[in-house]
DNA sequence: CGTAACGTTGAAAAGTTTCAACGGATGTGG
DNA sequence: CCACATCCGTTGAAACTTTTCAACGTTACG
């Protein structure tokens, strides 16, 4: 009857990132942040690029901060510069699903509601670019390329929670590790890291939260997939895709 | 091994849907499309108002219609006027996964990709807006505020999706079921119909493809909410919820 | 009125979870 | 520098929830 709650101690204490506000004469190159090396700001030009950095601070999150819970109010979007982030709704007895892992490049806390209804923790060192929210608006009114631009992120995001619902609904444990790892792998070369020994930047216990499985079962169909020659598994907490075709088969070609 | 594949047999015959193409004079009120009823074009002014609905033609599906396939070009957006719609995604054995149920006032489609990743079929007789995507997007590029009300409406579908994955990965048979009751029962009174003896157009196979369990075991489930007087189901599948506080805490106040 | 589709119920089987123990890696304090 | 505690991952065995297989009753419909 009571299922498994989150083991992981969670991190509550606030926010303690660094801020450095970003005065208007020190602005870097937009490189700096994430947003022209991932071509959220293509579509503007220089001068509306240059408005777009202004209204943006740089925060920092290490291993295990907490960037902001479900019940805090949503005033900030954020973009991962670098580093990795998770995504997750807790229930009342502890119970957690992560929804969903951020890399360099994505967009974090874009919603519509007065509160995120999910919370966010920095996998490794983080470095975000911060956007208050009010302002991020008004500048989207005088920007529809940039609006558009969100609207295609947040099509996507919603084309990924819909193969994680398919794959909790469905999927069998050792079917969604395999979906997970070429999930992963493909985010790493989208991201211009290597795709096939493939990094696993969270723990066992985030990816069972992930796919809706105890950590236990993670492990045991981790050693599966290596009886069967599929994956080595190598240090680092990394993985190498022997049989990639076994594991495409497994998923689903997801 | 082998999880349940869908057992309904799934349409896979192309839309037949009536299409009436919409002469200008003969444009009905905005009210006829859930357009404005449903606030979707608040933000615009009468003359924007009506070129949307110029763009836009009238289509209907009977129950068990396919309005669009997971594979089919996505070259349309719409509306749901009348009915409700189901959304799923199917694996290649047939299992499959209903991600959502939509309502008058939803869209349907929108997305940025070729193809759309998931098939929508009508539940009972559903009226539906139909917009040539490129026509519309090329009326976002001068109309914002309705881009803005998109965006919108794609982070509300990403926080229901996110909630759904919780309720995939975490929760039991009983409390998504609860869960699912309350949120039917949310919508139903969010598009003005009665929100306590909840209808449930949708077959115990849709809702077993929704909560990602089987036909039996929802069945058992319903009738053990009922043994407990937590429910009662009253004919013509409707669901007197009797002990709203006791749905609430086992759904985790979803 | 018969047939098919849908929903319910029972019993056995399966997959996953829970409980428990162990090993290795990491970090801290004496 | 080593003893010790802690955290993380792995493995085993029992327990449990859900699924599978099967049968039956009901409803809808030609």
């Amino acid at each position: 009857m009571q299922r498994q709650a989150a083991r992981a101690g969670v991190s509550w204490f606030a926010v303690e990132a660094q801020e450095r506000s970003v005065k208007a004469g020190l602005i870097r190159p937009c490189s700096e942040c994430a947003v022209r090396e991932y071509s959220v700001c293509a579509p503007l030009d220089p001068a509306e690029q240059r408005r777009f950095t202004q209204i943006m601070s740089q925060v920092e999150a290490t291993d295990g901060t907490t960037i902001f819970s479900e019940t805090d109010p949503a005033d900030h979007v954020f973009n991962i510069t670098s580093g990795a982030v998770k995504v997750y709704k807790l229930m009342a007895d502890g119970r957690r699903a992560i929804t969903g892992f951020l890399f360099p490049g994505d967009f974090l806390g874009l919603t519509h509601r007065e509160s995120y209804a999910f919370s966010a923790e920095a996998l490794s060192a983080t470095k975000l670019c911060r956007f208050p929210r009010e302002k991020l608006e008004n500048l989207l009114e005088e920007m529809p390329a940039l609006e558009r631009r969100l609207l295609g992120l947040a099509s996507n995001e919603l084309a990924a929670a819909q193969d994680q619902i398919l794959l909790l609904g469905r999927k069998t444990a050792k079917e969604r590790l395999a979906s997970f790892l070429i999930l992963l792998s493909n985010a790493a070369s989208r991201h211009g890291r290597p795709a096939n020994p493939v990094d696993l930047p969270m723990s066992r216990s985030d990816i069972a939260d992930y796919l809706g499985l105890t950590i236990e079962t993670v492990s045991r169909t981790f050693t599966q997939l290596k009886r069967e020659g599929i994956v080595q598994l190598l240090d680092g907490n990394r993985v190498r895709l022997v049989k990639i075709d076994r594991l495409e088969a497994l998923a689903g070609v997801a």
